[in-house]
RNA sequence: GCCCCGGUAGCUCAGCUGGACAGAGCAACGGACUUCUAAUCCGUAGGUCCCAGGUUCGAAUCCUGGCCGGGGCGCCA
């Protein structure tokens, strides 16, 4: 067992044996551990097997968790055991065995959670805007949840590659060209030029719409840039560097931060090396002159590999992406953050990619699409609502919110606060989501400030801060090290409790790439806290309890400050 | 036509790898700031878990079939 097992795992595991040895079981497939109770009158872990083993065993339930109870020696940690309705064997942590977990816990900087990355690399492919479009609300769920779910691996040990894999090169290209040539603006464009290119952009395109030379224009412009043509080559590389220069102010405001910045351009020389590979193995065929790959036995419709007119496309490109990366980097898993609408293109390619024998473990992480209440939006329509707006309604709204409780404080901090509140109300908003829901944005919801929201989570942390300072001042040379942890009240108990079981939080989101488990746990831990807080004296305790109080204060605050840094959320120490 | 999601309290959503009476937030109503930060806390009220079958000791959760909503299905990514 490893250290810092937590008591779920040590029960599991014990449950499991002692059922084993008492029933004379051997691989058996009935789940023998334990899972946490949902109402803590049932103690603090369960354990279901009675229930399933009644048929094998043919033993009444009851009568074989009696058996269980009656044979097994408890493991020191478990203070009592219970039998309860048709036959769940309820079990209760030790006060004192809870006391020196927490304890021991404070020594480490996982918090009980497991380095299970440990040697293992991961390429996460998040974000990816495409160049010369801003970024929009409907960014915001793979940016925020995939830089979620990347700065939960890094805890877990994982070396992580963070990739923005731009949308760098496509047709649209051809309509800028011929677009930036007639209609730029470059005063527009030194003031805000991903907007510029975005005007730029729709007007060529609404012109492609009426106008054939238009179109062969941009056609040929997009053929000269793919030929490497100098002129067109170096607009192209402005457009990119214009646009990632904007994007990484979202990003710097947003806190995320990317290892590589490879668009689908990066890729186009091993483009017709994956197609000689499809070939090569019989996979791919002609069909009305372009390339494709039948996916029948996989049961999925026909992939294009390469298009009619010799151009390839973006399963190609993310193949190919598949074998750069793997060279590279020898990932353990390569994951991918998009929008539902993806899913089928995912299939595609990766049972491609494991035909082609690319060896790697890739999985495709979907989110739900983004609506407007009466619509979806989309660029062309114009009613798209622009990621950096929307973040500084946030701050805004924040500012107006700290101004008004913490009217003395100084300017700059109150701009630090209102900053670190707003862009993680936002944050919050869809982190605490189950990913594959249908997102359906409202100002008031995405600013949300009160009851579930990362506010809350702040707020619950900037008061233990200032009774943690408030502490030391009253009662200055404590050592809290040397101060013993008392569980003694339900509130306390129930805390500390939770507090035990932050590491399954972390490993359940990794797993389940959602980090909304994890978001779901701290506004629980938060709750109690805040009970906690609001009906049990601290300062004011008695010795001994009291210094025992602030240590729960300081475990709480160690994990929501850890939780809320893995979901990309700041914390303050004064609010 | 086929495929993928969703449908849980008035509203927004958790819970879905089966477990004990279905949970939060907002809104509503009633309380708590001379006290460790009231962005908070305590309490009340509120639900045919879309419908119908099935599997199971046990179903919001799994299976089948409907209904409603979103998305996808050959040269956009």
């Amino acid at each position: 067992m490893r250290d810092f097992a937590t008591f779920e795992e040590r029960l599991s595991d014990w449950t499991a044996q002692a059922m084993e040895s008492v029933f004379g079981l051997e691989g058996s497939d009935v789940a023998l551990g334990v899972t946490p109770t949902n109402n803590e009158k049932f103690g603090d872990y369960q354990c279901n097997a009675a229930m399933e083993l009644a048929r094998t065993l043919k033993k009444a339930p009851r009568q074989i968790a009696q058996e269980f109870v009656d044979a097994a020696e408890l493991p020191d940690f478990v203070e009592r055991i219970e039998i309860a309705g048709p036959g769940f064997i309820n079990f209760f942590i030790a006060n004192p065995a809870l006391a020196d977990y927490l304890d021991a816990l404070e020594k480490d900087p996982l918090l009980g959670a497991e380095a299970v990355g440990q040697g293992k690399t991961v390429v996460i492919d998040y974000s990816s805007p495409n160049v010369a479009k801003p970024m929009h609300i409907g960014h915001i769920r793979s940016t925020v949840i995939g830089n979620a779910i990347d700065r939960i691996y890094r805890f877990l040990g994982y070396r992580v590659v963070a990739d923005n894999h731009l949308g760098d090169w496509g047709t649209q290209f051809g309509l800028m060209i011929v677009g930036y040539r007639n209609f730029v603006d470059e005063q527009a464009l030194a003031v805000a030029p991903v907007e510029e290119l975005e005007r730029i952009y729709v007007a060529s395109y609404n012109r492609s719409k009426e106008d054939p030379t238009w179109r062969e224009q941009a056609k040929a412009e997009l053929v000269k840039l793919q030929r490497g043509d100098p002129e067109n080559r170096a607009l192209w590389e402005r457009f990119i560097e214009l646009s990632i220069r904007e994007f990484n102010t979202i990003y710097d405001r947003l806190g995320v931060h990317f290892d590589l910045y490879r668009g689908e351009s990066f890729y186009n020389d091993r483009l017709p090396g994956i197609i000689a590979a499809l070939e090569e193995k019989g996979l791919s065929k002609e069909s009305d002159g372009a390339l494709i790959v039948e996916l029948e036995d996989e049961g999925m419709p026909i992939c294009i590999v390469r298009k009619s007119d010799g151009g390839y496309n973006y399963a190609t490109t993310d193949l190919a992406t598949v074998a750069s990366r793997i060279e590279e980097y020898s990932p353990d898993r390569i994951i991918y953050v998009t929008d539902e609408r993806q899913q089928l293109h995912f299939r595609q390619f990766f049972a491609i990619s494991g035909k082609l024998g690319l060896e790697a473990n890739l999985v495709h992480v979907w989110f739900g699409l983004m609506r407007l209440p009466e619509a979806t939006f989309s660029t062309r329509e114009g009613n798209v609502i622009k990621l950096a707006a929307l973040l500084d309604e946030a701050e805004a709204r924040a500012l107006e919110l700290v101004k008004s409780g913490s009217p003395g404080m100084p300017e700059a901090q109150q701009k630090d606060l209102a900053r670190a509140i707003g862009i993680g109300a936002i944050k919050y908003t869809d982190l605490s989501q189950n990913p594959q829901s249908l997102v359906t944005f409202t100002w008031e919801k995405a600013l949300n400030m009160e009851g579930n929201s990362a506010p809350y989570l702040q707020y619950a942390y900037a008061r233990i801060s200032s009774v943690y300072d408030k502490f030391h001042a009253q009662f200055p040379g404590t050592d809290l090290a040397e101060c013993s942890l008392r569980i003694e009240q339900d509130i306390e108990r129930r805390l500390a409790i939770k507090l035990s079981r932050f590491p399954s939080a972390v490993h359940a989101a990794a797993e389940n790439y959602r980090p909304n488990i994890l978001a779901d746990y701290l506004y629980d831990l938060a709750q109690i806290y805040s009970s906690f807080y609001q009906n049990v004296p601290f300062l004011k305790a008695e010795e001994g309890v009291r210094e025992s109080r602030i240590r729960l204060c300081r475990a709480t605050a160690a994990r929501l400050r850890q939780g809320l840094e893995l979901l990309g959320i700041e914390t303050r120490e004064r609010i």
